[in-house]
DNA sequence: TACAACTCCGCTG
DNA sequence: CAGCGGAGTTGTA
């Protein structure tokens, strides 16, 4: 039996929704609804608390489980993004090489990313330096990018 | 079966 | 320089 916990709260980026499963983090999300429902699981209460920190700067570790549903490719891509580090870009490229795919391939992945932040798909580029798109808007890949560049 | 989605490159004018 | 088409991968219909 799988026990699912969801916690839903608010950052400074918007209402979020935690889900987690055995400990695993499945979902770190934009909330459908506003909510607010704090579980009583010790993952959710350690992850709210480093998520605020992170988002002020206080912490750049947010080394949680992660287990995410997707096809081998997806995992793939999302393995490559987890290894770029805290402040650092990778671009679409890169990772395309990496794996012998294609750029466009792996901004479908990306998109498919449900952890948020977590697996930091916001630190994945154009290779020509632009931003690229992003779920949250491009403004608050730009925002999580300067933030972590202490630019922000 | 066709299309859109967080891309990039080569070709054309 | 801008504008276009095509390519790898997947979910949805």
């Amino acid at each position: 039996m799988s026990f699912y916990n969801t916690s839903i709260f608010k950052t400074k980026l918007g209402y979020f929704s935690l889900t987690t499963v055995n400990n695993y983090i499945i979902s770190y999300y934009p909330s459908n609804t506003n909510i607010i429902k704090i579980n009583s699981n010790f993952i959710h209460k350690i992850f709210l608390k480093k998520i605020e920190m992170y988002l002020i700067k206080k912490t750049a570790l947010l080394n949680f489980k992660v287990k995410q549903d997707g096809t081998l490719f997806q995992q793939s891509v999302w393995k490559e993004i987890n290894k770029i580090r805290y402040g650092k870009t990778k671009t679409y490229l890169d990772i395309a090489k990496n794996l012998n795919s294609s750029p466009r391939a792996v901004g479908r992945a990306c998109a498919q990313n449900r952890c948020l932040i977590i697996i930091p798909c916001h630190r994945v580029i154009h290779s020509d330096g632009k931003i690229g798109g992003y779920v949250l808007g491009k403004k608050t890949k730009e925002y999580l990018n300067k933030l972590e560049q202490n630019e922000a």
